[in-house]
DNA sequence: ATGCTTTTGTAGTGATTGCTACAGGAATCT
DNA sequence: AGATTCCTGTAGCAATCACTACAAAAGCAT
């Protein structure tokens, strides 16, 4: 690796840094430069243009937040209801609240057709559901990767409440899928 | 009413017919005003400023969901996986889709704990719920709540896995809750 | 018509946006 | 050593943002 893409990396993990205590909307260039300790024009001679700048950017929190994914996930296979309750509780975490933040701030951007949004937030939602087929128990490989999707349905919406400020509510409904 | 008043009103409506068509991003108050068929500095001579412009609006938009989500409502409270195949099949409509497109725009900036967005979207997810609430069966009323939540947070779920480009999923999603 | 308030237009504020022109210095190759 | 390419800083671009100062017009009561 050469010396330039070596620094490249370590701009990379700053500006995910930054993007996830600021959110994509706190993050101009001249705030995310501040950040890393360079000049916005810096920024611009190791990437291209901002969409660049966030390709690789939200690709490294993307990387990020699989990691955390699969240290939080049960060793065997697990039903339904058992993964979400585990996923439910992980979520409670401070330090996931960011990536939830950024995830939202993305699928906002991506409903309206905003690139690179749209792109990255698509294969973000094939890595979530890719990640829950794994967890999830059932012989049927087509009905594991359904079960996968509304999984990540409704995780994302039991967080979508959190964000709306009725986290009170979220919890409650992860009760009730317990009981039914 | 006053003739200011009326006015204000007629305005406010386009305002809404703009925000959904553009989106909350797209709504500046040059955009809004042209849209209106004003000057900026007529809206703020109608509103103390934009945030008492975007309350207006999106409570107009809000208004204007809940009578959608009522004519789409069956007349019995119904099971949950009724109601959210009913949904579901509704969400289809691209009439809809503008709304769930501000409805995220409005969560994400909540999320960051942006005024108005978030009293504003705290309020809507409380009206979703007491919809849901209202047209699910059972009992018991605390059960109920929970139930409603929860179908909200999966409804939402599912429009999100659509906004970031996996609405084939979130199809897939629908089967896989009947087949539990 | 005279005075008054309400309504509207013009023009501009300072701040911030992504991005670029230009040039000086450092490193590298011949 | 000389030439060439790579790196980096300063300064500034035009566009956009929410918002405002100022004043002309329009309506209305007397």
């Amino acid at each position: 690796m050469s010396i330039r893409e070596t620094r490249r990396e370590a701009v990379i993990d700053r500006l995910a840094d930054h993007i996830l205590q600021a959110g994509l909307s706190g993050s101009s260039l001249k705030a995310l430069a501040a950040a890393v300790g360079a000049s916005d024009r810096m920024l611009l001679y190791y990437f291209r243009n901002k969409d660049d700048l966030l390709t690789s950017a939200l690709g490294r929190i993307a990387e990020r937040l699989t990691h955390i994914l699969d240290a939080a996930a049960p060793p065997e296979p697990v039903p339904f209801q058992t993964l979400l309750a585990t996923l439910a509780a992980a979520m409670g975490d401070p330090a996931l609240k960011p990536y939830m933040e950024v995830w939202l701030e993305l699928v906002a951007a991506s409903a309206r057709g905003i690139e690179p949004h749209r792109a990255i937030s698509g294969a973000i939602a094939d890595r979530f559901i890719a990640w829950a087929a794994e967890h999830l128990v059932g012989e049927d490989a087509d009905l594991r990767q359904a079960q996968a999707a509304l999984f990540v349905a409704t995780l994302d919406g039991l967080m979508l409440l959190d964000a709306a400020g009725r986290g009170d509510a979220a919890a409650r409904a992860v009760g009730a899928i317990q009981a039914r």
